[in-house]
DNA sequence: TTGAGTTTGTGACTCCGCTCACAAGCTCGT
DNA sequence: ACGAGCTTGTGAGCGGAGTCACAAACTCAA
């Protein structure tokens, strides 16, 4: 088991395993945990905390459980914690602004180190204490300055030739917001985050039961004919 | 085919279509669209497309394709976006503000109706031309305002009460930005977006392909020797 | 009307991920 | 030392989703 690649799934779900043992480990509540109490706090089923947990190798002991700071540390390593990827965000409207300043990310160990935008009336400006630069100087400070993580902020229009640039400034890593379609050369990673897609869903869902009650009450009042 | 369920799946990638539709009906480009052409605006593959699709109906020509603005009217209808579904975003943070003035929301088809918090340090405040008001104000507002969809931008500690106020004010549909796990009951639809999940994702895939190189590396010293 | 060229709709196959169920292995009390 | 009671690790089975390939159905030119 050990050596086979982790999938897809499972590298989704370490995090949230992640979070977990955080959330013990700093309420010094138990030394070890149990696949089922695991679970329970990442809302998944104990089986699959046990499959996945098996993905990073045999660190449980059978009759106990897992050892709690083990763990943390293993899942910390598998998921390349250990080191800082430094971030750049392009794009300072609404969204990057806010991003720039999210504490989530450097309570979960990511420092954003630039920030970049075309625009004069940013440009200069100061947003969580970093300077906002022209994208022109990408390439420079992802070299300067080790930037591995690229995040895009723009609109739709721009993502494309952002993430090209990025590319080509040597970033393999970049986690999209923009709602448009962004293709990279396949050694490179891009992940998605459409805000908008998310309502859409939910309002299929939202609409799909209404449509559905109101069939049934369609339904009953032919019924009482 | 017609009346069977549409796969989860397949709703995630309607929106995308979606979009891609309102591009070429924009640019007045064309007035049929091939499966091929909407593959390749939307990153995926042609016979994808065509199942997706073929699920909302047989509503493409063979040997022409798919009328723009039938399909654009059908996909609008599957994903109920006929109607306008109000959304409320409680937490009025940095990223419940970027929210709040997001304009991919709007542009989109979804409004934002009303704004909530606990601090009185932003109660009463404007944001994004919306007050915001008082969480306790809550259940009063989804029912005069007719709010459908709850945006939880809280922090993580009060992620799930705040879930629970939404559930019983009578809203079915939840979108969560706090870092924490949330249960609600089997017929509420909840969607979670993680940001700094997405960046441990990328840290893994990023951490691997160095880690094999570096192995590469160790194996070439190796057999130099 | 016919045949060449296009494009859809879908059956068949494969792969991935989830769940179940249980043997293996641990602890602890006696 | 042994048995009762837990908990892990994983094989087996199942279902959802992606891909392939091709018959069916259309257009258009001659």
């Amino acid at each position: 088991m050990r050596h086979r690649p982790i999938p897809e799934a499972t590298v989704a779900r370490l995090p949230i395993y992640l979070r977990a043992l955080l959330d013990i480990a700093g309420d010094r509540r138990d030394v070890t945990v149990s696949s089922e109490d695991l679970a329970r706090m990442a809302g998944v089923n104990a089986a699959k905390v046990r499959k996945d947990l098996s993905y990073l190798g045999s660190y449980g002991t059978r009759g106990v459980g897992y050892d709690v700071e083990y763990l943390l540390y293993q899942i910390t390593r598998e998921l390349g914690l250990t080191q800082d990827w430094p971030a750049a965000i392009i794009g300072v409207g609404n969204l990057g602004r806010a991003l720039a300043s999210y504490k989530g990310f450097s309570e979960r160990g990511f420092r954003i180190a630039a920030l970049f935008d075309v625009s004069d009336d940013v440009i200069g400006s100061e947003v969580g204490g970093l300077p906002v630069r022209h994208l022109d100087d990408l390439k420079e400070a992802v070299v300067d300055e080790g930037i591995s993580i690229g995040i895009i902020a723009t609109p739709p229009a721009a993502a494309q030739e952002v993430a090209e640039r990025l590319v080509d400034a040597g970033v393999r890593s970049i986690l999209n917001f923009a709602p448009a379609v962004v293709n990279v050369p396949p050694d490179v990673t891009i992940r998605k985050v459409d805000l908008s897609i998310e309502l859409q869903i939910l309002s299929f869902y939202q609409q799909r039961t209404q449509a559905i009650a109101a069939a049934r009450e369609a339904n009953r009042r032919l019924g009482s004919l």
